[in-house]
RNA sequence: GGAGAGAUGGCAGAGCGGUCGAUUGCGGCAGUCUUGAAAACUGUUGACUGUAAUAGGUCCGGGGGUUCGAAUCCCUCUCUCUCCGCCA
C-alpha cells in the first residue's frame, strides 16, 4: 500500500510510476487526492466537536464533585444537544476512509527508476547470463521422463492420491528433494541469514500484509473451516514476523531465511508449460527476507541477487538474470530481478527464483517499522527472494546431468545427496 | 470439545465509572560521581493523527453498546493460561 503523505507530496511521481506499471485506473489518483483533502477537513471538524464535548464532560464531573447539580445539568443539556452532530460527522468520516483505503489498496507499487518500460515477458531486460550451456545427444529425455526411468517421481501416483500438480517424490528423487533444502539453507545461513521454520498456514491479516490479499485470494487454498490459508511461499509467514513492531536502525538489515513447502491453486493454467515439474500445485521452496534500511535496500537487492547467483554457479547450471519491465512486474514490487534456468530438453528458460524490493509498500501495510538516529519512527524497507525454487531446478539438473551411464550430481550436492550420480 | 481465569506502554505489573495516556518497578536514554566502568543518585522515556507552529484528536487485544463521561459496566469475536477430554 503506497503512503497516503506521497499523493499529496508527488502527485505526479506516482502518476508516471503507475503508467510505467502500466496500470488502466489513473484516474483514482486524483480521487484520492481529492478524497483526502476532504476527509482532513471534516476530521478537523470532528476534532474540534470532540474537544468541545470532553471539555464539557471533564466539567460535569468538577461540578458533581462539587455538588453543583443546577450547572452539571446545563452542561449535560448542551452535550445532548450536540451529540446528534458528532455521531453523524464520525460515520461520514469512517466512511471516507474507508472508501480511500478501498482506492488506495488497488494501486500498484510504484516501480524503481531503473525499471524497464514495457508491458509483456519480451520487454524485460536481461541483466547478464551465466554458466556453460550443456549438449544432450539425440537421445535425450525430459525430466518427467527420467523421472520414470529412475524411479525418481510418480506423477500418477500424486493424481491418485490428491490430485494433479501434486507429485509424489520417492527413492533418490526424495533425496535430492531432501539434500537440496538442506544444501539451500546451510549456503544461506553461511550469507548470514538467520533460519526460521514458520507455520505453512496463516490468517487473514498476515495474508493481506504480503499482499496475497485481497488480491489474489483466488490463488491460495483457503480452509475456510478456520479461515486459515495455506502459504504461496515462506514470504508471508517470514515477512509478518516484523508486522506491527519497531526495530532499533542499529539492527538492521534483519536477514531470514524458510524452507517451506508451497501451496498454488494456479488457477487457469494448462498446456505444455504446467508439463511435469514445470508448475505444479505444492513445490518445495528455500526462501530468503530482509528487512533494510530504506537508504540500504537497493544496495542489499544488489547483494542478494550475487548470492543467488552464486548459488547457481555452485549448481553448475547455465542461468540468466532478467530485470522485469514495468509490466510484467508484480503488483507489490518496486524492482524485480528474475533467475532462469536452462532446461536442456525442453529448450527453453525456467524461472526458478525471482528477488525483489518491495521498499516500504509491504512494511506501510504491516507497520513495519524502524527507529532512526533521531527517535523517529520510518517505514523499512522488506525484500525477498528464493533461493531457491526445488522443482525446476530439479528439473534442470536431470536433464542437463543426463549421460548414458546416469545422472551426473554436481559437486556441490554430493555431500549432501551422499553420491555423485543417480543411477 | 467441556469448565474456569485472563489480555494495560519494550518487559513486569497497578488501576475496576470522572483531573488516567494511565501509579510503580525493570529496561532504555541523558547527567552527577569515577582515570574508565559498575554501584548509587537525579532527570527523562509509548504510538498514530494533525497544524505554518502551538493546539486539538485517537489508541489500555479487535468490533459494537450503555453513559454527559469507559482502561474500568454490558454484548460479541480473537488470542493466552489452568484443569478435564481427545491425541502425534
Amino acid at each position: 500500500m503506497l503512503p497516503i503523505q506521497l499523493f499529496r507530496q508527488e502527485k505526479e511521481l506516482v502518476l508516471a510510476g503507475l503508467k510505467k506499471k502500466n496500470f488502466k485506473e489513473i484516474e483514482l489518483v486524483d480521487k484520492i487526492v481529492l478524497l483526502d483533502e476532504q476527509r482532513r477537513a471534516l476530521q478537523v471538524e470532528n476534532d474540534k466537536l470532540a474537544a468541545v464535548l470532553n471539555t464539557a464532560a471533564k466539567n460535569i464531573g468538577i461540578h458533581m464533585s462539587k455538588g453543583e447539580k443546577q450547572e452539571a445539568d446545563t452542561l449535560k443539556e448542551m452535550v445532548t444537544l450536540h451529540k446528534e452532530q458528532a455521531k453523524d460527522i464520525a460515520q461520514r468520516l469512517s466512511a471516507m476512509e474507508t472508501e480511500a483505503q478501498d482506492m488506495i489498496i488497488r494501486l500498484p507499487n510504484l516501480p524503481h527508476s531503473s525499471v524497464p518500460f514495457g508491458k509483456t515477458p519480451e520487454e524485460n531486460e536481461i541483466v547478464r547470463a551465466g554458466g556453460t550451456m550443456p549438449e544432450l545427444g539425440a537421445h535425450n529425455m525430459p525430466h518427467w521422463e527420467l523421472a520414470v526411468k529412475y524411479g525418481l517421481i510418480d506423477f500418477e501416483l500424486g493424481n491418485k492420491i490428491t490430485g494433479s500438480g501434486f507429485p509424489v517424490f520417492m527413492g533418490q528423487g526424495s533425496k535430492l528433494q531432501r539434500a537440496l533444502i538442506q544444501y539451500f539453507l546451510n549456503f544461506n545461513i553461511d550469507a548470514g541469514f538467520k533460519e526460521y521454520s514458520p507455520a505453512f498456514m496463516v490468517n487473514e491479516a498476515s495474508a493481506y500484509g504480503t499482499g496475497q490479499l485481497p488480491d489474489k485470494e483466488g490463488q491460495m487454498y483457503h480452509v475456510t473451516e478456520d479461515n486459515l490459508f495455506l502459504i504461496p511461499t515462506a514470504e508471508v509467514p517470514v515477512t509478518n514476523i516484523y508486522r506491527d513492531t519497531i526495530t532499533p536502525e542499529q539492527e538492521l538489515p534483519i536477514k531470514m531465511t524458510a524452507y517451506s513447502p508451497c501451496f498454488r491453486r494456479e488457477a487457469g493454467s494448462y498446456g505444455k508449460d504446467v508439463r511435469g515439474l514445470n508448475r505444479v500445485h505444492q513445490f518445495d521452496k528455500v526462501e530468503i527476507v530482509q528487512i533494510a534500511h530504506p537508504a540500504k535496500s537497493y544496495e542489499m537487492l544488489e547483494e542478494m541477487v550475487v548470492h543467488v547467483e552464486k548459488l547457481l554457479q555452485s549448481l553448475e547450471l547455465p542461468y540468466r538474470i532478467l530485470r522485469l519491465c514495468g509490466g510484467d512486474m508484480s503488483f507489490t514490487s518496486s524492482l524485480t530481478y528474475d533467475f532462469e534456468v536452462y532446461s536442456a530438453a525442453q529448450e527453453r528458460w525456467l524461472e526458478v527464483s525471482s528477488v525483489s524490493n518491495f521498499e516500504n509498500f509491504q512494511a506501510n501495510r504491516m507497520k513495519i517499522r524502524f527507529r532512526d538516529g533521531n527517535g523517529k519512527t520510518q517505514m523499512a524497507h522488506t525484500l525477498n527472494g528464493s533461493s531457491l525454487a526445488l522443482p525446476r531446478i530439479m528439473a534442470c539438473l536431470l536433464e542437463n546431468n543426463q549421460k548414458a551411464e546416469g545422472i551426473h550430481i554436481p559437486f556441490a550436492l554430493q555431500a549432501y545427496f551422499g553420491k555423485n550420480m543417480i543411477n
